[in-house]
DNA sequence: CAGTATCCCCTAAGATACTG
DNA sequence: CAGTATCTTAGGGGATACTG
């Protein structure tokens, strides 16, 4: 596709706001591989709270991406994984995974050449 | 590419920042076929206010994705454009968008079979 | 027309502590 | 371990009005 539809289309807007929020893709993709438990993926993740996390993960299963599935027991053993639809978002992610690895010096350096505005840089992450 | 990576990559971060605000892939998409100018693209786009969009360019710009070229007169006269980087991203943004359109249903339909949440509808939109 | 200046609001996201 | 409860903050984003 290569069209010029989207920006009057509703539905492209929903798309991009899947991904406004910081972790949605990130957490997506730490699940590509197969369902995860929270605590795996806070480890694979590195630098998301718990709280943030299950907020992230309630909000990708509300828009139909993640399944939850519990078995009850104690301590509690939950995991959660893609649905056919979440699996679907790979691909374009996997996309900018790409793009980042191949330009994302090219970014940094830009930013560099601009130091003023400070205020640019990606919200502060957490790990290095 | 399809490794598992950038997880440990701030890069990927990096990458998923510049998606992480609202516009930014909205105005990067509607400067694809050539550059504009401010009015247009505030027409292209709907819903975006004067102050936003410069914001919003002005994020591009730090981030070495979009050019300005301003041509002295008044009333003045500005147009925006992709730059050599800014065009790279414009196949992974096309395939959300066609991840949109290809799937934005389904996310609706998940959402109203959750009804209750209400609160993750994407951010109010201003226009349908 | 391009851009700035205010003012306001809301909420994502962090930190911390607690429960079953 | 999974998840919730609080509290706090920063800043994105909207509305409006104004200037060169």
């Amino acid at each position: 596709m290569t069209a010029e539809p989207f920006l009057a289309d509703c539905r492209a807007r929903l798309a991009f706001d899947l991904l406004s929020h910081t972790w949605n893709a990130v957490v997506l993709w730490a699940l590509r591989d197969g369902p995860r438990r929270p605590v795996e993926l806070r480890e694979r993740i590195g630098g998301i709270s718990s709280k943030v996390l299950t907020e992230t993960l309630r909000r990708l299963e509300f828009n139909g991406l993640v399944d939850r599935h519990a078995r009850p027991a104690s301590p509690p053993r939950v995991d959660y994984g893609l649905t056919p639809l979440g699996r679907t978002l790979l691909a374009p992610i996997d996309a900018f995974g790409a793009w980042a690895f191949e330009h994302g010096d090219e970014v940094l350096a830009a930013q560099d050449a601009t130091r003023p505005p400070a205020s640019e840089e990606p919200r502060p992450h957490p790990g290095p």
